[in-house]
DNA sequence: GGTAGACCTGGACGC
DNA sequence: GCGTCCAGGTCTACC
């Protein structure tokens, strides 16, 4: 069956997938030609279905497999609105934007909106893993969990929608450390599995919780494995900016933009960024550091 | 509040 | 093939 969804504009599905590296993660596959992607998504109605999301006029439009029951229908809807931030607006950004030479063009190429996941438990499970690795360790990973612990897509024997917490719960950490190599996150992923499984952490009420980024911040630096870095990275996930993603990648830029390549610190990064208030992570994210990418 | 050391994995490198 | 070094954030203990 297929779909289509609308965005508000200024929209742009290749923008959307290209804002960061979770497109490269499973379950998502990236669709080079059209500038879309694929994703096996495993429904809370229990059925687990692929979409291929495509550029459309106005927004995008989904190919689903199989059928779905009109409530089924609803939910991904839902879930790929949230997951492209289709009804998302940075007309206030794009005004401050268009001042500043390096951020210049931002609504022209409708950027600002950043891919997501279904649910915030598999974007606090990603971030996790992109903590204290490299890139392709971090891939690796992922295709671990998604290989070993997802349910499979019907009819396909090697294509799997990322575990739901229930299913990640069942497991320990030893399993966890050797068959997924996720080595001391093990522990930090099965607590979150467990506590989201047993409903004594409501992860997906924190996706429209109307809280303010002091709290809610302050509800994800409380799961274990969440720090300073990963927490800011999640916050820009739940549309909140106020906060600096700080990595080795970000004091290296920053060294190289305003301090001539001299080593630099968290405080020298938070300075570059602090005029621009609420919305310093969207202006570190979308800055033009293009000229260093090579360095 | 700030700092040091441990935590793991895998790639790069030298032998 | 083996051993060593290094990169990458967070946690915990300690001051």
């Amino acid at each position: 069956m297929n779909l289509t969804l609308p965005a508000r504009p200024p929209f742009s599905l290749p923008s959307v997938v290209r804002s960061h590296g979770w497109v490269q993660m499973a379950p998502y596959t990236a669709d080079e030609t059209s500038g879309g992607f694929d994703y096996i998504d495993h429904l809370p109605t229990g059925k687990v279905v692929r979409y291929r999301v495509r550029p459309d006029p106005g927004g995008v439009s989904v190919v689903l497999d199989g059928v779905l029951t009109p409530a089924e229908q609803d939910e991904v809807k839902a879930r790929l609105a949230w997951m492209l931030g289709l009804d998302q607006d940075f007309s206030e950004f794009y005004a401050l934007a268009e001042q500043e030479p390096k951020l210049q063009g931002a609504a022209a190429r409708a950027q600002g909106r950043i891919l997501r996941s279904p649910t915030l438990f598999e974007d606090v499970v990603k971030t996790i893993l992109t903590t204290n690795t490299l890139w392709a360790a971090t891939l690796r990973m992922d295709r671990n969990l998604v290989t070993q612990f997802g349910a499979p897509l019907l009819g396909y024997l090697t294509q799997y929608a990322f575990p739901t917490p229930d299913r990640l719960a069942g497991t320990d950490e030893a399993t966890l450390r050797t068959q997924t190599r996720l080595g001391y996150r093990a522990p930090y992923v099965l607590e979150l599995a467990q506590k989201v499984a047993d409903g004594s952490l409501e992860l997906e009420v924190l996706k429209d919780s109307g809280l303010g980024t002091v709290e809610l911040r302050k509800r994800l630096l409380a799961i274990k494995g969440i720090g300073d870095y990963a927490a800011a990275n999640l916050l820009m996930l739940l549309g909140h900016y106020d906060y600096l993603p700080v990595d080795s990648w970000a004091l290296k830029v920053v060294s190289y933009e305003w301090h001539a390549g001299q080593p630099v610190g968290r405080k020298e990064v938070e300075a570059a960024f602090e005029k621009w208030g609420a919305f310093k992570g969207l202006a570190y994210w979308l800055w033009d550091w293009s000229y260093l990418q090579n360095m």
